[in-house]
DNA sequence: GGTTCATATTCGTCTACACGAATATATGTG
DNA sequence: CACATATATTCGTGTAGACGAATATGAACC
């Protein structure tokens, strides 16, 4: 074993006190994990609906969630059969004012606007059959 | 070739417009070039002080370096023999912003805090034989 | 209990990128 | 030109983490 400084993210604990700037940014290294969050945004957001939108295998999706999780930037909530995330803030306020921040980037992205709306676009209008009975996601169904 | 969406950062093109947020974070997700950014900060630091605090072989910081250059996070300037390396503000404004708050939770870790101020120690104090005659980081030697 | 549906995990494989060791390159000096 | 010095690159190897395919788990309902 000639390179013990490697730490394998997803077996960390949770973060405690104050954020680990390498873990977060590994956290967000990733094309789909970005998207996740975008799509998150300020909600709680059903796992089946970042299927739908991202169409991207649901062993995916849940991958990327799990590996969000284990960093310690969202959360999960169960309710029934399904599973919402949101996003966590971080304990230290420094922590929060760089998460807030990239979330914004995040989510003034050319790219990743046109996928939010068609979040929004899916909840608000003709629900496809996949979706049938599942939760929407918090604040957007409050628009509707 | 299975997995065809890998995207090898160092055989990227330098971004052009908008900042790609994925390979931004990808620049920061690794311990070396987060402390190396940190030591830039503001200035323009020579190799050779990198090399020194960090205590890290001349080689891995090269390399770091060089990923961060392609990258687009950092530029380089050559000066006789030595190499300044710096920060360098994304074009977009948003990028611009993101990137500055980055910096700043670099620069507010408290570990990260300590290897800055050995930089300046370093600087203002005896100088080592190894940095016989290098130039010295610009803002630091201007506080001297 | 058995089935269905939503989600999570495991497994095999492949790529990016980490490291150390060695070597190459560029510049300055005699 | 030879040599020293500062920096960059190459090479071999190991690990994290990406994917798809298959499977496991957990909740709801008959």
């Amino acid at each position: 074993m000639r390179q013990s400084e490697y730490v394998k993210m997803t077996a960390m604990p949770l973060p405690s006190k104050s954020l680990n700037l390498e873990l977060l940014f590994r956290a967000l290294a990733d094309r789909t994990r970005l998207r996740l969050l975008n799509l998150m945004g300020k909600d709680e957001v059903c796992v089946c609906y970042f299927v739908e939108v991202l169409k991207t295998p649901q062993p995916t999706i849940s991958r990327h969630l799990a590996y969000l999780r284990k960093a310690g930037i969202v959360g999960a909530r169960r309710e029934g059969k399904w599973m919402h995330y949101r996003i966590v803030e971080p304990a230290d306020p420094a922590g929060a004012q760089l998460l807030r921040q990239i979330r914004e980037s995040v989510s003034s992205d050319e790219v990743l606007k046109k996928e939010r709306s068609r979040l929004v676009q899916i909840c608000c209008g003709k629900i496809p059959n996949r979706l049938e009975g599942a939760p929407k996601p918090v604040s957007i169904a409050r628009l509707k």
